[in-house]
DNA sequence: AAAGATACGGACCGTCGGTCCGCTTTGCAA
DNA sequence: TTGCAAAGCGGACCGACGGTCCGTATCTTT
């Protein structure tokens, strides 16, 4: 019924916004000093297209987000071991994990635009909730977990953007260092005792 | 030598405006729609004086902050058990934990000031400095921890305040199920295993 | 080809943090 | 007490930003 598809130029500007915001918030040093207009002229595109095509700054910043996560979203919920589905609660875990992570830091500066749009809780994303959803079901599966949601909240907080950022960013932690200090974290929590840096 | 004393209206004018500031934030839905003018206003106050007072809004956050902070900073410096200092780690932590996360729920909407005011990342703030150190130091005490210092963050990370706000504020977990559930997944991190709830 | 729908884009608006500067208050000293 | 800097006051003012509006250009459909 309704869901007719959208004009050709607009996908096209769609997609060049897109890449220009890209680009912008990479480069930039803070998300805040990529303005709307800043965006808006790098793609090339007047500042109103923009607010037609994502509605608000949030907007764009979340559909960028989608997109960039997309891969990742597929491996788990489609892919080999360790983040597919397949996988058994104990080790999938501690991979998700590892793969937010890596993934935060690979996107440093988008993750912290997203998680910093002042006002919007970041725990009202969907990309959250979904993350929450899939770890708080896998810890129900494990044994003597106590409060799996209050669980999945604490370990998620552990690889929050700007707890990334201030470790990776600010106070140069090399990447191994930090995957192996979650990874130790993580067993703690799992009560997986025997596992060490890979 | 400098270090002259401010002047007596000049004192009044900051209290009477951090005053204002407290009841303003706590009254709000959201910390974003408590303006500088509206703080002045309320204060009775030119905003003039409030970037003379505090040099921006970040410090006034702060300042008010540290204000109410100000007791748990004493007791934990030097107060009794089991927050004071005379407390083994294994016991402190836990109470540590407990108490900043009773703060925060006392004080949601000031909390979530600090940490939302958006560039400024939180963990920049000495009071975080503080308590991290804190924190790291406690946890090296203890066997078997493998980076205090990420722990620290991790476990502080679990008591942000816009995940207590989503929790308390938003999904309107107890108070007391908000505690018993940090308490466990402390107890979890700590390794220390048969502590439940009191 | 013609019409209707859809999207464009940049001038425009309201708001907010922050600054500026002529005026008042305060505190010191004679 | 009176005089007089210096410190402080306050609100008009500024620049920037997110978001809107609407006349115009472009696409799609018949």
């Amino acid at each position: 019924m309704p869901e007719r598809k959208p004009r050709k130029d607009a996908t096209r500007n769609r997609a060049a916004a897109l890449a220009a915001a890209d680009t912008l918030f990479a480069d930039s040093r803070s998300p805040e000093d990529v303005t709307m207009a800043d965006i808006a002229d790098a793609a090339g595109v007047g500042k109103g297209t923009l607010f037609r095509a994502f509605g608000d700054r949030t907007g764009l910043i979340r559909a960028l987000y989608g997109t960039r996560l997309e891969p990742l979203a597929a491996a788990v919920e489609s892919g080999p071991p360790p983040l597919g589905p397949a996988t058994p609660p104990a080790e999938r875990v501690p991979a998700l994990l590892d793969a937010l992570l890596c993934f935060k830091l690979d996107n440093r500066h988008l993750a912290l635009a997203l998680e910093g749009t002042g006002a919007d809780s970041p725990y009202r994303t969907d990309h959250y909730e979904q993350w929450h959803t899939l770890l708080r079901d896998l810890l129900h599966r494990l044994p003597d977990l106590a409060d799996p949601g209050f669980t999945a909240h604490a370990l998620l907080a552990a690889t929050r953007a700007d707890l990334v950022e201030h470790l990776a960013g600010e106070r140069q932690t090399p990447r191994e260092d930090l995957r192996a200090q979650l990874a130790a974290f993580t067993a703690r929590v799992l009560g997986t005792p025997g596992t060490t840096t890979p």
